[in-house]
DNA sequence: TAATAAATGTCGTTT
DNA sequence: AAACGACGTTTATTA
């Protein structure tokens, strides 16, 4: 079997063939087919007919694009099951999931491609500038928030919960910090005070509240002062930077060392 | 030009004419090749070497599907531009979103599949069992709250701002509504408190504030009770059913009227 | 399993 | 442009 099986315009045996042996055999498979899907679970839908592209993977999730826009117009997320099956002289695949009870049913009209494909990919993902970027760097280099500020929550999560960090400025006042990677709303504040308050601690006046974001909304910022707490103006691109920095001496270390 | 060219294995002259030409002429491009992709904007991130699917819309969405998983492991929502040049002697799409300056960079290392697709779909798509759909039968039918009440906003945003439904009760007294159509959450308890908050009214504690939804969270139950709010324990799926009856109904109406 | 928060969330709506 | 909330959100983490 190669690496990717693609027929044009497959007659109906063969569309029932090779979508059950790559539905078996675990591979990729790419649809492209004048199609009508119904969906029904927490929701339903319908959609009439059109030409959609659809993908089917080994790992059970399923997606139907339509010409344009982002999101697929239908989907099932993995671990759903499918079967091929035929109605109205049509091949249809039904995506059932289990959890939720969902169903998804594809009726290929006309099928215009249909690849079964192999895929080897084994590649890394990594993400920079993301929430816990900032987390890291701040731990890393605490004086982003103000001199001689000590974090409490290093490495395990010395406190449990949903605080972002947790520490002690230069006077021992207990300090929650809260961060966001994009603009702070007036409902990331609310979540600071919950925390804050969630703190069993009897004098909560003495608790420094800090909201880290590259930016204020509007609604924030008032909010922000009418509770007496604070914000710090960092970016995720700069906390990113930070560790970006710090990886490189670390390797500049090791080389010297060597 | 036919509505889908494929090529398996194309050769570098032919990946930049075929794209160029689909990306030109507004085609959805389908391609699934071994690639690196690099992202930046927002956050940034690298993907190394692997097979993936990649789709290219015409409205300047794009998508890179690996073997497994709901999401895309990379993306670009609608207007974004794509620039095709070459790289180490690889065909690199480029993909350039303006609004938030963001790039996405996708380095061709074997294409396997290239198909230019020139779809049509003009399907139409219909979700029931939305909040939407959940509001509309409760202003159908506003008994499915109690006897007697009566909604002031038959549209949306008549008053301040985000409230789902308002209205009077049987002995008058001023109700805000607030729809979830999932379990209800502290949140959403806080959401609907905001509301009433909202509200001018000299005489709050008179206002009544229930919260609609399928099903209870933990948290929000205790709230509401400590609020002296309500609850009533309705399903999308109802109110859709109520909405499609409504609409037989007025059908038979106009076929006797006829 | 339920609750909670992040996401390059995206998308629509209203101010 | 900014604020706000819905989404069949999905996903990961924690209690």
């Amino acid at each position: 079997m190669t690496k990717c099986e693609s027929i044009n315009y497959p007659s109906i045996e063969d569309i029932i063939f090779k979508l059950r042996y790559g539905i078996k055999n675990r591979r990729n498979i790419l649809i492209v087919s004048n199609c009508l899907v119904n969906y029904k679970g927490r929701a339903s839908s319908k959609l009439s007919e059109g030409e959609r592209i659809i993908i089917l993977k080994p790992d059970g999730s399923a997606l139907i694009h339509r010409p344009k826009d982002y999101p697929p117009v239908n989907w099932q997320p993995p671990g759903s099951l499918f079967r091929v099956k035929t109605t109205n002289q049509n091949v249809v695949v039904r995506v059932f999931r289990k959890k939720e009870n969902e169903v998804l049913e594809i009726e290929l009209l006309e099928v215009i491609l249909l690849a079964i494909l192999d895929l080897k990919d084994n590649g890394e993902f990594n993400l920079f500038a993301s929430e816990k970027d900032m987390q890291e760097a701040i731990l890393l280099q605490p004086s982003l928030i103000e001199e001689k500020f000590r974090p409490i929550t290093s490495e395990r999560h010395v406190l449990p919960g949903f605080i972002d960090i947790l520490g002690y400025d230069k006077d021992g006042r207990l300090t929650v910090i809260e961060i966001k990677r994009k603009k702070a709303t007036k409902q990331n504040v609310l979540q600071l005070k919950k925390y804050i308050d969630s703190l069993n601690v009897e004098e909560k006046r003495n608790i420094r509240g800090i909201l880290v974001a590259p930016e204020l909304g509007k609604g924030s910022q008032e909010l922000l002062l009418s509770l007496g707490y604070e914000s710090r103006i960092i970016s995720p691109q700069e906390c990113s930077a930070i560790l970006n920095k710090q990886k490189t001496n670390t390797k500049i270390d090791y080389f010297f060392k060597k």
